[in-house]
DNA sequence: TCAATATAGTTAACTTGTTAACTTCATGGG
DNA sequence: CCCATGAAGTTAACAAGTTAACTATATTGA
């Protein structure tokens, strides 16, 4: 119950119980403790992971893409990508015609990396999806998506 | 489609597209749009405003607390508290049993921004639940909710 | 051609996220 | 009573989020 309301006076505030910026900051909370605890012994964080997903499902990318595939703002990709090339995992070269551009790929490491964790991950999604239920998920990805279209 | 299914073969892999943290964090993004330019303005981060919401809906709280319902890690709020403190938003004491806790309490300067901006943290409320649907949107929060409550 | 403007990426400065170590006070069992 | 253990906060160190300024290259139009 909303602790404002023993006055009998309707809050319309939106106590924060029912705001949906917080329910989907705690949603992801949850759903991401057990991929922290993988991720945390394969010793990357939540966002190196991202970026090499992203860059295992395509052959060569520029940072501005990744970017934006990888949900992260550029400022922050750069300090990813100069991380990652350190591990080993990605290399960088020039863009053939655009002098402003580079060309990001994940390395062989790289590759196998994912490939040694990959299996992990996918069963901590689908023990994710046993829980919730294929509907429910699908159903809640399709409302995310939608809210993700909207324009404000 | 996904590219890596060219050769027929059924990808088990979970394509970042269907990932539900990405999901859920491309839509908070969205909803948090509008929200960041309004406190933007106002002159206080995100987090700093949910902490003074949460203090807003009650008379006092210590600081664990205070980070269970802002969703917010103490080290996190510790820093958070010291600038709320600084802006005069919030007051410290010592709890009068525990010595090791602490009472936060919300300044009436800090209840008066609140005042001053919660209308138009409202109407960008409204707008979303117009956009989304009420119908659409309670479904959301239930399935967020049950997803904070699955134990994984 | 060349100056104005736009784009890609980096750097800087500040705030927060995240984990671990640390300090102080409480509490329960010997 | 005293020590071991636990709980509440803080501090530290590093990664990432966020906005703005900046560099270098491209592109456009007069």
């Amino acid at each position: 119950m909303d602790e404002q309301e023993s006055d009998g006076v309707k809050r319309v505030s939106i106590s924060t119980e029912k705001s949906l910026p917080i329910a989907l900051l705690r949603a992801r909370e949850s759903v991401m403790g057990p991929i922290r605890s993988m991720l945390a012994n394969a010793g990357v964080t939540e966002q190196q992971w991202r970026v090499l997903r992203v860059l295992d499902e395509n052959t060569s990318m520029d940072p501005t893409e990744i970017a934006e595939r990888s949900c992260l703002l550029l400022p922050s990709l750069t300090r990813i990508l100069q991380t990652l090339g350190e591990k080993g995992y990605v290399d960088r070269s020039p863009h053939p015609t655009d002098g402003r551009r580079l060309r990001i790929t994940i390395t062989p490491s790289g590759r196998r990396f994912i490939a040694s964790n990959m299996a992990e991950s996918e069963r901590i999604a689908a023990r994710l999806e046993s829980h919730l239920g294929k509907d429910k998920m699908e159903l809640l990805l399709d409302l995310l998506n939608e809210l993700d279209g909207l324009r404000l």
